[in-house]
Parts: C-alpha cells; sequence; structure tokens
DNA sequence: CCAGACGTTGTT
DNA sequence: GTCTGG
DNA sequence: CCAGACGTTGTT
DNA sequence: GTCTGG
C-alpha cells in the first residue's frame, strides 16, 4: 500500500499550505512519485517548518551500507514507535508529505491488479504522516530519507485496500511536528482517515510503469472487466534500440 | 560474552 | 545504535 | 508500489 | 522465485 502517489503543486502553493517563510528547494511535479525518488517534505527546521527534498525510503542510521533490503517506504501506525528502525525518527523526526491522492492496486483474483486513485473528496492536498531519518557521516555526504505511516483502511477504501496512508487534517500538523508532544499525543493521531474524507476511482494502468509521468495518470479509467486482461503500453525511451 | 537482526506489503 | 538469541 | 533483470568471456 | 531500480 502507499508505493506511490502524485504530488503536482507548484512550490508558491506549497509554500502557502504550509506557511512556510524561509526559500524552498526547486522539486519537480510528480505524477507518478514512486520509491528512490527525492520528493518534498516538510519538517520542522532550526526556524519553524521547512520543505526538503528527502529520498523516499528510509534507511536506518546504523544500516551498513544504503542498499539492500534497508529501504523501508511505509511504517506500520501500530508499531512504529517501538521498531528498532523507526524509534529514534518516530520521537525525534517527524514530517509532512504533501500530495494530491495516492494510487491503491485492487487484486482482481485472475487478471491484473487494478490501480485507482485516492483522493480528498474536498479537492484539497492530502497530507501523509511520516518520518524521516539521515544515513551517513554528518560532515557530508549524509543522506536523508523517509517513510509514510500507514493505518487499517477505513470503508471509504477498504475494497480496494487493507491498509491507507495516515492522512493528517491541518489542525494536526503542528502537533505532529512539534518535537515537545508527547509520545501517547502523538500515537492519538494515527487514525485512519474519516468517513466519507476520501474518494477514490480507477485509473490508467499506465501509472504501473514509473517511466509514466502525465497529468492523464490522473484521468479516471474503465475498471477493466473481472477476469479479463487489458493490454499495458510499453513505456519506450528515445533512443532505445531494437537488438536480436 | 558475541552474532545477528532490525521492515512492509501481499499472498498462500 | 540497541535488542534478542544462543 | 510495479517493472525488469537475473551472466560470462573476450574484444574493442 | 527474488532482487534491484525507479
Amino acid at each position: 500500500m502507499c508505493g506511490r502517489y502524485a504530488i503536482t503543486l507548484p512550490p508558491e502553493a506549497m509554500r502557502q499550505l504550509f506557511a512556510i517563510r524561509g526559500g524552498i528547494p526547486a522539486f519537480a511535479l510528480r505524477f507518478n512519485a514512486a520509491p528512490t525518488m527525492d520528493l518534498p517534505v516538510v519538517r520542522m527546521g532550526d526556524v519553524g517548518r521547512e520543505i526538503a527534498l528527502l529520498r523516499w525510503g528510509l534507511v536506518p542510521s546504523w544500516a551498513k551500507s544504503l542498499d539492500g533490503g534497508s529501504l523501508l517506504i511505509n511504517a506500520r501506525s501500530e508499531t512504529a514507535a517501538e521498531k528498532p528502525s523507526f524509534r529514534g525518527a518516530f520521537a525525534r523526526r517527524r514530517a509532512l508529505v504533501p500530495a494530491n491522492g495516492f494510487y491503491e492496486w485492487q487484486a482482481r483474483g485472475k487478471g491484473p491488479k487494478v490501480p485507482h486513485f485516492v483522493h480528498r473528496r474536498d479537492g484539497a492536498p492530502m497530507v501523509f504522516a511520516a518520518l524521516w531519518e539521515r544515513w551517513g557521516p554528518p560532515e557530508g555526504g549524509a543522506i536523508e530519507t523517509f517513510a509514510i505511516l500507514t493505518s487499517e483502511a477505513n470503508s471509504d477504501i477498504a475494497a480496494i485496500h487493507h491498509r491507507m496512508p495516515v492522512i493528517l487534517p491541518p489542525e494536526q500538523w503542528d502537533l505532529w511536528l512539534s518535537p515537545s508532544t508527547a509520545l501517547g499525543a502523538l500515537e492519538a493521531l494515527l487514525t485512519p482517515a474519516p468517513l466519507g474524507l476520501v474518494s477514490a476511482y480507477p485509473v490508467s494502468l499506465r501509472v504501473n510503469s514509473v517511466a509514466n509521468d502525465d497529468p492523464a495518470l490522473l484521468a479516471p479509467a474503465e475498471a477493466p472487466p473481472e477476469g479479463e486482461a487489458q493490454a499495458v503500453p510499453a513505456p519506450r525511451r528515445p533512443g532505445q534500440l531494437d537488438l536480436f
């Protein structure tokens, strides 16, 4: 779950949404944000909220290397506060991840999984609760990564999937980001979205390939009939050679 | 004491 | 880094 | 999350 | 089947 989302808010819109005072880094708009990409997150800096570009896929600070199995894109909200991989980040490095919405794949017994786009009914951006971590020497070469917290799905999308990202409303953003919020108060924020907040519709299978990243990914698509296959358009890079 | 794990997802 | 298992 | 690779030798 | 890359 939550292994893909869209974030296409222009920098200025994001500055206003989060009341960022300082400058913000340049970042690409993404209709198909995927793990290992550098994506904008909001966290507390020295002088209040800041936007930073972090790599999606949290690497614990004690990991021996950046590659391998140490790439944690989600953290279960039910257990993150105690897990060795997340505990430190849960206590001291919480973040918000802005999104237009997220993609969720619905398994359909036979045939391909059907991707859906899950968005707020009111059209507002959706903000995920997240944790971030730093790996490597502080002097330089350190990389910063993040993971998105998940909860049980609510009944708005339970027919599609059984987990969903934790979505925080604006009035909870300060509490989540503040370094002084008590552990119990933090855990109280990590609940499934209230009923009626979100809605979902099927989208094209083109979203399956991260090579596809365009506005058409958000367009509603016909849900394919049960058990019937649908062609997957093959992404093709310019300059690709035919070898045989 | 040292060695080894440390996570999520989904699927069966 | 910190905890668990042997 | 899904898609795509998964290998060696020798030669340029 | 399993791992890596995006």
